[in-house]
DNA sequence: CTGTTAGCGCGTTCAA
DNA sequence: TTGAACGCGCTAACAG
């Protein structure tokens, strides 16, 4: 059996209170009886029962994840891992609400934030837009006190204690890799569909591609940028006009959303000659693969985001230590042969585990 | 605030040990009063906080994990991951212990087997070997009614409550779709390396594996499978004659382990314009990566098997249900450029998830 | 500064 | 067939 408390109370000599206080680091404990409950906890290796711990404070987390709204798909799925959450919550001991702003807009972001921090959550989870303003919001959430993580897309200059995503300079390289290997020797123009050049993510994901595009040698020049806007209407359109204007096209990059009009506008033009990458596995790009119009997707498990966003700011919250390597968001890359069952997630984890 | 056992007493009009007896199924209850109980669970939609059933009960699941034992670099990450488990043991109330057996063999394996059905474990989750002596031992830990998981490699006509591994069928389609791919119109013959036709992973795999050959038309003949052992040395050599013999060899599938022979044949042989595809992320397959020789990597992560596993054994223990949908591992795809930093694991869980 | 005491939500004797 | 009472490991008043 592992000690408990009263081991260690008993060990040091001391009272329940006294462990207590030590173990949470409150004050009102001299010196000397500190460290002989101290060297009891080292001697006997205690290590707090957290479930115990947690039953006996009854403390909750209030949290707030502002989400864009709008038919992203990969949002979507976002919000959803989140309802699931709020699901759990009563277990977790969090109470989480979701706030939704209109997509690539500072000034609605940096209300919503603002709102929070009048709200006194214990913690904000954003999906970041790079400008300034927000930056200073995070930063008067950083003064209040207050925990705060970016979500999917980071922002640089700000003081987030953490960003929940991936490496997207890493993801543009793989895309970029995919895709030279795929052409092999073929040569041509290709084509980037972005959403927009304001979230950092996107930009991220086109510089990491057209350094690996420069790296693989000259033959496949990468054309200026369309930027759909993540809607499905547009970024069609955008494409629909690229293909007419370019023949010789082998390869699309769609580093943004707006993936059905993507798939559209290629079945529309027949042309199934091409090497398509994009992002995130949503209803469009997963009946891309299966139709065989996009060869492969790179995704990030926006389940595992949201689950690491709520660790990391009960952690904060708690001023408890975040095992960084462990909270690392990996780029899957999905083709028609590995895609998993519609709905299923895998390797989750369970109570206890860290 | 989540009702709790209080709520439904009070608003049962009975006391804690009778709400106690309708939760848990238990007799000595009149059914009228049982119906009472139960609809006031259904009215307050009360939910029983597992961690403070688990801090009542005290109880603890002794697991026996058996791993095959050798220098497959695989397996070792998993006997990892199991220790990484271990560490964990006290506060998932489990207490596991790993029993190392020969590799391939499954007179070795049924002696573990019985071995832990005599310690009266709560389950057992093992490595299995393809053979009728194995599912005789699974059936003999099923009639003393201890929960059975397969691990990384399955046993079909056997009564295993689970697997905990992926679609191998799957994987070796994928392989094949990759290879497809980046070899685009070379032709060719292709080797195949595994590690022994005798454990069911790797005869799935190369069925998977020759089904997209085959799909994909002639010009690509797949040679007779090269078994290794999954032993580097031996791997190695094969390796280095199948080279010699075929000089006109396009692409190499490894199915099983052993890949630091096949990385050594690779680099001695100076033959770069090959394409590789293997399975496992491990030391070797990592550096083959790295240094370009292997083109892309499949892997099913060994710490979402173990703990898939841990969550299994536990639930069938308690007569609990499984979410299947929640226990599929995927197939992870990795190239140079998405590799996850050495150690870094992404996308753990937490104290309170499912 | 330190100790006593009463819970948190649940399971489990032991009586009635 | 039912209920009262205690304890799991820890926290938090409230005394002293």
């Amino acid at each position: 059996m592992r000690p408990t408390v009263h081991d260690i109370a008993a060990n040091a000599g001391v009272s329940l209170a006294t462990v207590d206080r030590v173990l949470n680091g409150r004050p009102g404990v001299r010196a000397v009886t500190r460290a002989r409950v101290e060297a009891a906890i080292r001697k006997l290796g205690f290590v707090r029962d957290v479930a115990a711990a947690n039953l006996a404070k009854g403390r909750v987390y209030p949290l707030t994840f502002i989400v864009p709204h709008g038919e992203n798909p990969f949002m979507r799925g976002l919000e959803r891992e989140v309802l699931d959450a709020v699901d759990r919550s009563s277990f977790e001991r969090t109470r989480i609400s979701i706030v939704n702003v209109p997509p690539f807009n500072a000034g609605a972001l940096v209300t919503a934030i603002d709102a929070a921090i009048a709200d006194g959550v214990a913690g904000v989870a954003a999906v970041a837009v790079d400008a300034p303003e927000v930056a200073a919001a995070i930063a008067r959430a950083n003064t209040a006190g207050i925990p705060f993580v970016t979500l999917v897309s980071d922002l640089a200059a700000s003081q987030r204690d953490h960003f929940c995503g991936v490496d997207n300079v890493a993801a543009g390289r793989t895309a970029g890799s995919l895709m030279a290997r795929v052409l092999g020797t073929r040569t041509g123009p290709v084509a980037v569909l972005a959403g927009s050049m304001l979230v950092r993510d996107h930009r991220e994901r086109l510089e990491g591609f057209r350094a690996v595009m420069a790296e693989a040698g000259g033959g496949r020049p990468v054309l200026d940028v369309l930027e759909g806007q993540d809607d499905p209407k547009l970024a069609g359109t955008l494409i629909a006009k690229c293909l007419k204007g370019n023949p010789d096209l082998v390869g699309i990059y769609s580093l943004g959303a707006g993936n059905g009009g993507l798939v559209a506008a290629l079945a529309a033009a027949g042309r199934d000659n091409l090497c398509v990458i994009a992002h995130e596995l949503t209803a469009p790009t997963r009946a891309g693969l299966e139709s065989g119009l996009i060869d492969a997707v790179l995704n990030q498990d926006a389940g595992h985001e949201v689950r690491s966003a709520i660790r990391i700011l009960r952690a904060k919250a708690d001023g408890l230590p975040v095992v960084e390597a462990q909270e690392r968001i990996r780029i899957d890359i999905f083709i028609r042969e590995n895609l998993p069952p519609e709905g299923g997630e895998a390797g989750l984890s369970q109570p206890g585990e860290a």
